[in-house]
DNA sequence: TAATTTTGCATCGTGAACGATATAAATCCC
DNA sequence: GGGATTTATATCGTTCACGATGCAAAATTA
């Protein structure tokens, strides 16, 4: 009569999105002292790596759009961690570079993934079974990426 | 020199917000004739397996508070998809029911699961890969809600 | 039973996500 | 070269997430 595939506990969405929104609370005491939020983190990791890059590469980075990157961005220069200037070559572009606070944050943030890791983990044997699943992880992203896609092209092609 | 584990590349969080963040959208093309979000479907979920659950009970399956929740639920209510009603016992709690409309939305969600499996997954073997996630993230998730608990009763005893 | 604490829900403000739409610059193509 | 298309960014509106706060009802405890 019921339909099992419909029941909560069967649903990998469910806990992916679950895993994620828990992951990013979990990281609230550590980002918290340096006053930025989670997706924020994810820009400076970005721009620590490579600094001075335009929005749009960012954007493919993260795969977030301009109209996520942009506001995004905005209150970031607001808070003095990055700027955005005029591109040089491509006047259409926004190169977003690191002030000297954003990149200050970089030696706070050292010690933030180990501490994550040892908090989220009891044991060694833990740690090495959770870390498997990034493999998986890339497979379906890479899966989801393939089929997103595909569902706009078909989107387009009604018209 | 440069943090190897302060790169996009080797983080686990990053990975699981991506997932659920693409897995969401890939719903789109199955819950836009619906009219519902992805949250509503999870609500409706809760409510298909046991209707007339009072708010916190679907937001302790949904790990979600009531500042989420309650909008969520009158949105879905102006839709037409649930009603609220006071509970009899205790005149606090607000008894969300289905209607005859979000009973009605079963039957049209009955294949939505097996056609997003379908589209995932390119093979029965990659089927099975992924699915090995499954108990993966629920330990995952079972140490991130004891993490977060912790965190914030912590957080508490500062005072 | 009175005082205290907890629980269930609601509201507000902020920061994301993201669809839809707009605009100007760059690129393509005839 | 000039018109069409694509690209890079921005803006707007809606829906989520969630910290902070408020309030009344229920439960606990003194």
């Amino acid at each position: 009569m019921t339909n099992e595939q419909l029941k909560l506990e069967n649903q990998l969405c469910f806990r992916l999105y679950s895993a994620a929104r828990l992951t990013m609370g979990a990281y609230h005491p550590y980002l918290d002292p340096l006053g930025i939020t989670y997706p924020q983190y994810l820009v400076l990791l970005v721009l620590w790596e490579q600094d001075k890059q335009p929005v749009c590469d960012i954007g493919k980075r993260l795969m977030l759009d301009t109209n996520t990157m942009t506001p995004l961005l905005q209150r970031m220069e607001k808070a003095g961690l990055i700027t955005r200037t005029r591109g040089k070559e491509d006047t259409r572009q926004r190169i977003v570079s690191l002030t000297k606070q954003g990149k200050a944050l970089y030696e706070q943030a050292q010690t933030i993934p180990e501490s994550m890791t040892k908090a989220v983990m009891a044991s060694e044997e833990e740690l090495k079974q959770i870390l498997q699943m990034i493999p998986l992880l890339d497979k379906l992203i890479e899966e989801l990426k393939k089929l997103v896609e595909s569902q706009k092209s078909k989107e387009i092609n009604k018209y």
